[in-house]
RNA sequence: UGCCCGGUAGCUCAGUGGCAGAGCAGGUGACUGUUAAUCACUUGGUCGUAGGUUCGAUCCCUACCCGGGCAGCCA
């Protein structure tokens, strides 16, 4: 390292605007091609999706050891930076020393050529060495970034929303329990139940599986608020688009309706295409080539299209009178199925839907209900290919109301005493969305599995690494 | 959790009730400003696991394990 001037990225090193005299460059052996005098070293070091050619002349005293240089070592490179002579890259590193940091060998999993994501998926402390997943992983990180962002530069305040929650009944699927307890001799209380009074919290607890209620409590005091964090779901789902821990973002918004909502929700979904349109065009022309052919007149088209958007009753209308046989038939009053939200968002009307006001009975109960007495303020973007991306809704503010929708759901007021205060005390109209950030990811990169778009997945019977 | 498909070399996959195969990767050599380089030779196997049927099972049957797809739950 001493000897080593300050490396440039291969990224810098391939975007530089002129020749250079000495450069140093450090990162992985994709391959190498022996010519007659010198050796080829394609490195790369995951700051772009392309690697940095590297000639390895035979005169380098190490020469017999570069030679032996196979896929998956690590190599630090000082040399001239130069106009390539061949075809297929505009520079070129001339090595003048190549150090040999860590060596590999034939078991080394990665090849140069394809994998299939199923095989790298069981190699993920690897995989991100990989094209594929380094171009996924830095479309995630530009993404997440473009998160803060787009709220930020719209005043929107970021909450940090708590992981450990005391409510289980937030309405959103099976929790994870959190405790310290002795899982094969809990503390008991006299009728024999387990005494979570003796638990760390002093009460059960859970992972979350959504900040909204939290950010309802924020946002009435901060007008608009956003979360962004990991949330947890304990199904036993086994679905390309179901992981137990995923990262959401919840925008709460006070002052705000439905229309103001939807409105919201169209708005980010864009800019976040948009965002990976600017700024990961090398990174999505890969997945246009190798995921998904038609990705990038997708994204265009959905950029340049505002959503459809229907009632729930307009849709099951639609389905209706589609006249198409469903495995589920569409009737007003169900839960709408796989099935037919792929059918609206990829037949109908062949790019993303925003479905809104749906029936009372199949919602939670803090949605708003609306005058007709029949549906509350729910609303979904369904995209094509994924389905639900987005859920949210306007918040009912009305404490009588809210009460009597709690009741109707079988939970108890006054397990909700702050939630409710939040209505007690200068009450406002408020609204907001959970977007799936894996979901978002997968439609912007075409990956159409979950698992291919998280670093290290957690889903039912797997959390290795 | 349910239904369906799959598991054969490091990877991707052929294959047959009777001696285990290819391409790629790895190794050796040749050639060469190459770029998924090319050419020749070559190493490499508990055919997912356990039972069963059979003279004989990688092949047929059963169970289990693992992977994938779809559905439900949702984001």
């Amino acid at each position: 390292m001493v000897s080593m001037q300050k490396p440039i990225s291969v990224r810098d090193a391939l975007s530089s605007t002129a020749a250079q005299e000495s450069a140093s460059v450090q990162g992985w052996v994709r391959t190498r091609r022996d010519a007659k005098a010198f050796s080829f070293l394609e490195v790369n070091d995951g700051s772009c999706l392309k690697n940095l050619q590297v000639i390895a002349p035979a005169g380098l005293f190490n020469y017999p050891e570069v030679q032996h240089l196979i896929t998956g070592a690590s190599v630090a490179v000082r040399g001239k930076l130069v106009a390539s002579q061949g075809q297929g890259q505009k520079w070129e590193l001339v090595a003048d020393e190549v150090r040999v940091v860590g060596p590999s060998d034939a078991t080394y999993p990665l090849q140069k050529k394809g994998h299939t994501a199923e095989f790298l998926r069981e190699i993920a402390h690897l995989r991100p060495r990989s094209n594929l997943f380094g171009a996924i992983f830095r479309t995630r990180s530009r993404l997440a970034y473009a998160v803060h962002r787009f709220f930020q530069e719209r005043g929107f305040v970021y909450v940090h929303a708590p992981i450990i929650t005391g409510s289980d009944c937030e309405g959103a699927g099976e929790l994870f329990r959190v405790t310290t307890l002795d899982p094969s001799a809990p503390p008991k209380r006299p009728d024999g139940a387990v005494d979570f009074a003796k638990d760390f919290f002093a009460r059960p607890t859970y992972l979350t599986v959504s900040g909204q209620l939290e950010a309802e409590a924020f946002a009435c005091a901060l007008s608009k608020v956003y979360t962004f964090g990991p949330t947890f779901r304990a199904e036993d789902s086994n679905t390309s688009r179901h992981a137990s821990e995923f990262w959401m973002i919840e925008p709460e918004m006070a002052f705000c309706d439905l229309a103001g909502n939807m409105d919201l929700a169209e708005e980010f979904v864009k800019a976040l295409i948009r965002e990976a349109r600017s700024t990961c065009a090398e990174d999505l022309e890969l997945f246009g080539k190798f995921v998904d052919k038609d990705l990038i007149s997708r994204l265009d088209f959905v950029l340049e299209r505002p959503f459809q958007r229907v009632s729930y009753t307009e849709a099951v209308k639609l389905l209706v009178e589609s006249g198409k046989t469903f495995e589920y038939p569409v009737a007003y009053g169900t839960n709408l199925q796989s099935e037919h939200e792929r059918f609206l968002t990829e037949s109908v009307f062949k790019c993303p839907v925003t479905v809104y006001n749906y029936p009372k009975e199949i919602k939670p109960f803090y949605m708003r209900l609306n005058d007709d007495d029949r549906t509350v303020t729910a609303m979904d973007v369904l995209v094509p290919g994924i389905g639900e991306i987005v859920g949210g809704s306007q918040r009912e503010e009305r404490l009588d109301v809210l009460e009597a929708s709690m009741r109707r759901h079988k939970l108890d007021p006054k397990d909700y005493g702050w939630y409710l205060d939040l209505r007690r005390f200068g009450t406002v109209p408020h609204a907001g969305f959970g977007l799936g950030f894996e979901r978002m990811l997968m439609f912007v990169t075409g990956v159409s599995n979950i698992r291919d778009v998280i670093p290290f997945a957690r889903t039912p019977g797997n959390a290795a690494f």
